[in-house]
DNA sequence: GATGAATGAGCCTTCATTCAT
DNA sequence: CATGAATGAAGGCTCATTCAT
């Protein structure tokens, strides 16, 4: 069957979305590219014309998930005012992402995967550096601008504070991922408590 | 071959030994059960002698890792003096045998293993369930003894503490995890600056 | 490899085929997937694209069975005269294609497999039943109808009867079994002498 | 531990018992020397010391096969009379004892297994090569004394009778073993009809 | 662009057999 | 005599990948 390019690109479009839905619901390694073909509408064959394979999958996935974190984190953070606040801001836009777009949690938990970690021939890793750096670079930016502003404590060198805020969130989405497999540490998460006590642990 | 009852214990505990490592290293799904023999020094064979197969391993780990967290946090929370200190203190047990104690790290990794997670037997579920409701009774016992003691602040229900606490604590275990992978946030993280910093958000 | 439908049909026939003949030749249990792709030419991955497994193939093999046998068996009674003469000449139908018909014989032989009849999960149990419900139906009439034309003894209940041709045949059909085996009773069945015996047991 | 020479005999004893009675129940091939050893109460070392393996249990038990057919048959023909009753005697004695005896049935099904017809290596072969000749030379003799006798048609040879006897014989036997899959043709067995319709055919 | 067919490597599991104790 | 431990050869099945059409 001839397609137009459009619909190609639909089908791509497709394969992808259905990718991320089942890597997040069952794990990348327990997803089979039959499975992701099939809730796509095509064959495994369409889907080797589209991608090399499934680790071409996780990339394009992972490309797509740097720039929906990216994109959530600028905005949240890009406003004006206290930078202690836009952070407040930040975390909580974030959470609710992770609470309410099945999508954004989806795409953030890929990271956590054994198969994306254990990269073994280094494909994926390029690519988690890149957010991984950036991620630092936006957050030791706004907590210098914080001590500038004199909001943030100035006691600690940024580097700590970046840590202990990146384990924090990186905790947080741990428990969203937990609660959706019923092994969370409680009934779910209040958003509200977590943010003002970590933003108090910061401030000035 | 081992005959005696002395040795098979030892090949008992040589696999299980190996096979926490390999989980730790590879991840459970992509370590076989051939690796776990051959790492043990024995054929598979001998594997299926001693336990009935891949899950029945993972419990067994399960077990264990369940006994030595609690092991770790009941001695540091077990002293006397200020519950915040003794928390404190147990923040910091547990992250120092995370730095310190591979088969510790392993054990505590074992549970963000989507094999794990995603089980869709439930043969692991009541061994997660336990150890989460024991973690929370624990951390909600000196939380309120602390309150009670003045030096833990009252303005939030316990289990919202809890929950910054587990977090934070899910989150410095996951830079552990993302260290070895070489995709932490930091090349280090400073416990010190981390567990005073979570301290302090507690502080009555 | 086969690329149209036609050829994949003809590879999923030469599966069947193959199955059919090593499942006579050295028995369903002994007879490797393996074996039965091999000997139709492709990989065990063709075989599973085919079938779902072992008892998938056996299934198929079942029905065809059962519809070979009532062909031969309806061909040889339904014509005109008298019904034990059209007995008669069903016995001697079934023994010939048993005798010159190694497709035939397999696929009779397929019911005395105890992995087929002891069946643990159920699977092929229907298709038995339903062969050997038709088989009692079928002769059951034709009984009745000799009775009724008075060819046929009437001093017996047909059940009686039913079990007296069916325990022959039964037997007849092991003998060539066994002289395939090397263990028959005698170096060769004398088709005409047994059917003779048991049309004149049968004789009103 | 160290056995007495008589206990040692009553494991023998119970290994072979509990053998044939898995062989019968579940099949050759599907008995485990595992479920043999722990249907006898030893271990499966104790029946390597025994016996040689698996095969040198089918040998044993179908020597004992053997006899205890031939035992029934002898009994029952070496009667005085009518040959052509004692047949009659004979082949009710042999069914009756299918019918209550599970270890009689067990003994002569092993026959039909197989793993036993199908003798690669020509282990068992001898064993049943010596009950059939045994059997065509015992029902051979007696069924020409019937001729002599004049109870006994005379108007076919010996050998196509005893192919008729003989095909009944092992299709009842086969109506039995399909009794307990639950696929025989009618049932139960009705063994006064069959005997009756046989010993006409035979009839003078 | 997409499909259906086929491959082949790899994994889990079973089980007859061996053997030190 | 008997046990428990261990071996190793298969066998069934899964699945990423290839490819003619």
């Amino acid at each position: 069957m001839r397609r137009t390019k459009e619909e190609a690109e639909v089908t791509r479009a497709n394969l992808l979305s259905a990718a991320l839905k089942l890597f997040g619901e069952n794990g990348v390694t327990a997803t089979r590219l039959e499975d992701i073909a099939r809730a796509a509408g095509v064959s495994r064959g369409a889907l080797y014309w589209h991608f090399d394979g499934k680790g071409d999958i996780i990339i394009e996935l992972l490309k797509t998930r740097t720039d929906s974190f990216f994109h959530v984190l600028d905005e949240a953070l890009g406003v004006a005012g206290d930078p202690l606040d836009r952070i407040s801001g930040a975390l909580n836009s974030l959470m609710r992402h992770h609470e309410n777009d099945v999508v954004f949690r989806d795409a953030m938990m890929l990271e956590f995967e054994r198969a994306i970690l254990d990269d073994r021939d280094n494909r994926f890793h390029a690519y988690l550096k890149q957010t991984t750096e950036r991620y630092v670079k936006v957050f030791s930016a706004i907590i210098e601008e914080g001590k500038q502003y004199g909001s943030i404590r100035d006691d600690f060198p940024t580097p700590y504070l970046l840590q202990f805020l990146g384990a924090l969130t990186t905790g947080v989405f741990m428990e969203y991922r937990l609660l959706s497999s019923g092994n969370a540490l409680t009934p779910g998460v209040n958003r509200d408590a977590v943010i003002k006590l970590a933003i108090e642990a910061l401030k000035a």
